[in-house]
DNA sequence: TCTAACCTGATC
DNA sequence: GATCAGGTTAGA
């Protein structure tokens, strides 16, 4: 489920509570949830500081000395808690944390498409999913995010999916920033014009910071660090609001599928315009 | 460029 | 029993 927001939250939390923490051992607790790089043993991580909480798109990244990083990606179900070792285990408990100072971090999942991965600086940086990244949404000005979604001749919603044109936005929020910026998830994304792109840039900043703001949105299984859900829910627009009126114009939300994922907008804010003769 | 696949659980 | 789900990717 979580999407920049919500990482981003999780990674605040983290780092609070972890920063100059030793980690004492990393243990996979079900095959293929926790990978390890290559020529790295879990047991490289023992008696290592942690040096960094950091994001990068959708991903969680804790910095250890010594030139190793454990890497969190939550997919879709992925869920973390730092807890008393004590503390009973929860159901699809796949990868534990135990630091030094007698606390446990837990990485839950109930479909296990999330993962942990612990590799060298390096190898998490020049390959693997990291390195497709594409730049930060705050890192972007609109004349940037306009000359990447150009790229290719995919649809609006699906570039905006791919992280590697810009890192972190998932499905809640494409659609609540289309929904913003008055645009058609299934037009062409090398349509816009140059106003639009700016709409497009000013909502996605706004709205990405307004998420974090609340802590991120939880639909079902999101929950942050100490387990309270996120807030930004009840400002969805659009997103899980089929049937509903749109807070802009009251036309009733219509969802579809566009770029193969469940897809929400409003009929009358977010017209697609009919495609231009090419010359 | 799209679909199916990876998984479990919730809901219809 | 069938369908759907916040993500990503290997294949057609």
């Amino acid at each position: 489920m979580p999407e920049l927001p919500e990482v981003e939250h999780v990674a605040r939390g983290l780092r609070a509570a972890l920063s100059g923490s030793v980690v004492r051992s990393v243990t996979g607790r079900f095959p293929g949830v926790l990978l390890l790089g290559r020529g790295v043993r879990a047991s490289a991580a023992s008696g290592r500081r942690v040096e960094a909480v950091r994001r990068r798109g959708k991903l969680l990244l804790l910095d250890l000395e010594g030139d190793l990083t454990l890497s969190v990606h939550l997919r879709m179900t992925g869920e973390l808690s730092l807890v008393d070792p004590r503390a009973p285990l929860r159901p699809h408990t796949h990868v534990l944390v135990d630091f030094e100072d007698g606390r446990q971090l837990r990485f839950c999942d109930p479909r296990r498409f999330g993962r942990v991965e612990l590799r060298t600086r390096s190898e998490h940086e020049n390959e693997g999913f990291a390195a497709r990244l594409g730049p930060e949404p705050f890192d972007l000005d609109a004349e940037g995010l306009g000359a990447r979604l150009r790229g290719s001749r995919a649809g609006l919603k699906a570039r905006l999916l791919d992280q590697g044109v810009v890192a972190g936005l998932g499905n809640i929020y494409v659609d609540e920033i289309l929904h913003a910026s008055g645009l058609h998830p299934g037009r062409s994304a090398r349509s816009l014009r140059p106003g639009e792109v700016l709409r497009l840039h000013a909502a996605m900043i706004r709205i990405l910071e307004d998420a974090i703001r609340a802590g991120g949105s939880t639909i079902s299984d999101y929950r942050g660090l100490d387990g309270r859900a996120g807030d930004y829910q009840r400002r969805h627009r659009v997103f899980g609001r089929e049937g509903l009126p749109c807070p802009a114009c009251g036309t009733a939300i219509v969802k579809t599928r566009v770029a193969g994922r469940g897809t929400h907008h409003c009929p009358r804010c977010q017209v697609r315009p009919r495609a231009r003769r090419h010359r």
